[in-house]
DNA sequence: CATAACCGATAAATCGATTTTTCGCTGGTG
DNA sequence: CACCAGCGAAAAATCGATTTATCGGTTATG
């Protein structure tokens, strides 16, 4: 067993004179090179041992020009989506023996760069970078500017530069579209975030092509917000209104982002429109409250698990010195139909309904 | 403006040949030692600017014993209130030019304890470290044997050994306690999960102590979980339908933690139970989603800023040598009452209900 | 006038590992 | 018998900073 002595850390070189031989054959067995005498082998293991000697990873990675860090920056950490984003990537990097840095950009490009020249400094080894916005902010020219590698994912589609992992959130979409206008659903409200560009209009697009291929008299209505969410709350309230006096209000709501579904959901509370009686919700993102409440809310499913695999594996791969183009990938989502999704004119309308 | 040559980063050295001075003097110019001749000090930030020089945090830290990372353990991620403590935390540490290496022990004390060792191992000037379990867990153990310094928080009351931090949870629990009984509510289940001692009894006890000072009348049955959560799902069916068979089941839970609210809810949904008017629901911990759902759910909202802010200020002294037996700090929490709690049989009972 | 004190700056040691170079020794070969 | 190849291990260089010791030169002091 390890000597407990709350004493200095053992260094590489207590251990070589304990155990009567080099700091470097040390380090040798330690990283298992085989032209070391079993002999002695054994007896460095002995000290390792006997001193409870650990790899000051440090000091380890002063002499490499990459080191064995990960760098991960996601917009929050608030959500299940990245939180189990996080959490994912952290075990992946610690199975290959790499240290996960994360940081929270907090939804804003500045930081973002900042945090990045915080861990070019740091000299990472990689980048995983969950944009706030899309793939062509100054984070991602900054990468580029200092060479850093580094892997792109969720608001972002395919880039020049970097390998890409992301939701396929075009085929989800239009998983969607065939549920609502399969459900009767001939008038719908998609509400999104402007400043996530590529994202939200593949979501949008999708969604869009595949409904009016299914129904070309349906109509389909956009509420974006260009920056932040509050706003969107405020649009919303807006559209409800006109929609309500003009008495043509739509019969679901499919938002492309989580803080959308949130926001939809308090719209609703706020002038009494019960799910799916009044009004259908879906939206992409789903959370653990989802299945639990009256009604359960549908939900599309990003791959978490997929992302964070298939960006590590990239990653890891151009650490390693992998060259070729960048690749776009697309991982496909799951549509959880719930409680939320009815069809319009189900149950009683407390608006002014458009039952058919 | 700095030179973006993506060759080798810059290091002390090129600054120092290109200012014509010894790299000390650079190290000297750039920590703020005021005896460098203006002169050459100028001619150092000159150099530092054209060639975009950045100290190498790595190389820098490896001289000191202290460096300057923070560690935090977190039992998980995919929560709201350890996804605000980790952003928190991170903007802290960054305040005072540390990084902050986040991990999660996934509710594991065995992982607890390895992430721990690397932490250790990296040297990290002070951790914070919120336990699966409660503050006499192997990790502390771990801290204690090997003289680091750290801050507990969350699941944790007081320690001989560090300081903690953590929300006022019996405070918090009579203020339920108080709202329940005021609303006329008799007879009250509480879930809890067994695994976190220290804070499920200050919780239980707040709770129960005040309940019966208000009502001695009252009946207060507990449900608890001794490791996991899932097994309280089982727990709770059982439980529900012994009362209903009984016809003696409670008006009001008040759940302890997040993931027992959860699984209240959904219980409830699998019996057909609507709140308030079956049955009324408070737990521990808000969420976003819980002002937005039919009802509303009400919630113990833990102060996270304020548990964040004074764990890293107590750390911070510590990392600074300041002395003196170890404090507990208790944060007041606010409790938010929504729809989700009302009077016993205001509504009308779906089950066998034991209106008054 | 010699020595001490001081100033600003440089050279060198240090942190803890890894990697390259060097070295001593054994055994085989011409 | 001299020389070379091969092996295992030690010595030394390296990574990029910080910190300590040293040093030349000027000024104050006895």
């Amino acid at each position: 067993m390890a000597v407990e002595t709350q004493q200095r850390r053992p260094s590489i070189h207590d251990v070589a004179s304990h155990a009567g031989v080099s700091a470097a054959t040390v380090s040798k067995v330690l990283s298992g090179v085989t032209t070391v005498k079993p002999e002695n082998a054994q007896r460095v293991l002995d000290a390792v041992e006997l001193l409870g000697y650990r790899v000051d990873p440090l000091a380890s990675d002063m002499r490499r020009a990459k080191r064995r860090i990960i760098g991960a920056i996601m917009p929050e950490f608030e959500s299940e989506f990245f939180g189990q984003m996080v959490s994912e990537l952290e075990g992946l990097a610690e199975q290959r023996g790499y240290t996960l840095v994360a940081a929270s950009s907090r939804e804003s490009e500045a930081r973002e760069k900042e945090i990045l020249a915080r861990m070019h400094d740091w000299r990472v080894a990689g980048v995983v970078l969950a944009p706030v916005r899309n793939e062509h902010g100054p984070a991602a020219g900054f990468m580029k500017a200092n060479g850093m590698t580094g892997v792109l994912i969720d608001r972002v589609l395919a880039d020049d530069a970097f390998d890409t992992v992301s939701a396929d959130s075009a085929s989800a979409s239009a998983e969607v579209a065939r549920a609502l206008v399969g459900q009767g659903h001939r008038h719908i409200l998609v509400v999104g975030l402007g400043q996530q560009a590529a994202t939200v209009r593949a979501r949008l697009e999708g969604f869009r092509k595949t409904a009016l291929e299914l129904a070309p008299d349906i109509r389909i209505d956009v509420v974006l917000s260009e920056s932040d969410v509050e706003p969107l709350r405020m649009l919303l309230r807006d559209y409800f209104s006109k929609r309500e006096e003009g008495g043509d209000r739509p019969t679901a709501v499919y938002s492309l982002f989580l803080k959308g579904t949130l926001v939809a959901l308090s719209e609703f509370r706020r002038r009494g429109w019960h799910c799916p009686n009044d009004i259908s919700l879906i939206g992409f993102d789903d959370a653990e409250w989802m299945q639990v409440t009256w009604p359960a809310i549908a939900a599309v499913v990003q791959p978490v698990r997929e992302i964070a695999g298939n960006a590590m594996e990239v990653l890891f791969r151009r650490i390693e010195g992998e060259g070729g183009p960048p690749r776009a990938r697309l991982e496909p989502c799951k549509v959880l139909m719930r409680e939320s999704v009815g069809s319009p004119g189900d149950g009683p309308h407390s608006g002014g309904g458009d039952r058919q």
